[in-house]
DNA sequence: TCCATAGTTCAGAAATTCGGAACTGTTGAT
DNA sequence: ATCAACAGTTCCGAATTTCTGAACTATGGA
């Protein structure tokens, strides 16, 4: 499959990166991915919060996250392997995944080193 | 007028403050309200971006700002003035503000002091 | 009382989100 | 080559949310 889109790192917005993280199912897909430091895949992914998200609103979210440069997805045979871009988004935005995924609680261990 | 509502602080929520400040509007509102230390009125604040705000627009951004608790309402004679609670809300989730007004590339002076 | 000002509420239009069904693209088996 | 299975995307109608002009409420002053 051709490369999905991801904005480079200087035309990431702010609202974007709000507006995905602003919803608590899609926190919890991107702390996963965070997390794992790498290879998320949707299935994998959609079973976090003791509910089963339809995979068609689990690809509605990747595309949010995607998006708004908070992860990238490659494509490794069948399956979609997603990994976090918090050390791009970092730089550009110091703190400010580190601060969110903090307030919403999680040990964000991996938000400097995704 | 009775007092508006506004969220205790240990029932913030993440989720909404990310939601009310995922739109350049509502920032540039909070961040004005932020940035004087104190008393934003409606009107006052309905000219910020070059573009007129409609007010029961600013009224719908006021109340979503409230509710997140990012600002208090007092009414004081005729007129609302709106102040911040960035301490308050740094106090629970600590560096949020600050990261978020940076992002949007502000120099977020009172961001902990409002 | 009557008017002006500051902001809220109402209501319909426009835009967004949700999720089942159908579809695309990839791998492996025959 | 054909078929089946699987991972994810796209389509589209229903439900929800957002936007904003119009009407309304509340306060203060003449």
């Amino acid at each position: 499959m051709r490369p999905l889109f991801h904005p480079a790192i200087e035309d990431l917005k702010p609202e974007a990166i709000l507006s995905a993280l602003s919803d608590r199912e899609r926190v919890a897909i991107f702390a996963q991915i965070a997390g794992l430091g790498s290879s998320g895949t949707c299935t994998a992914l959609s079973n976090l919060g003791g509910r089963v998200i339809p995979k068609s609103s689990l690809s509605q979210h990747m595309k949010v996250l995607r998006e708004a440069g908070l992860i990238r997805g490659e494509r490794h045979g069948v399956e979609m392997r997603n990994h976090s871009r918090c050390q791009e988004v970092d730089a550009r935005f110091p703190g400010l995944i580190a601060a969110i995924l903090g307030a919403y609680g999680r040990p964000q261990e991996e938000a400097n080193a995704g």
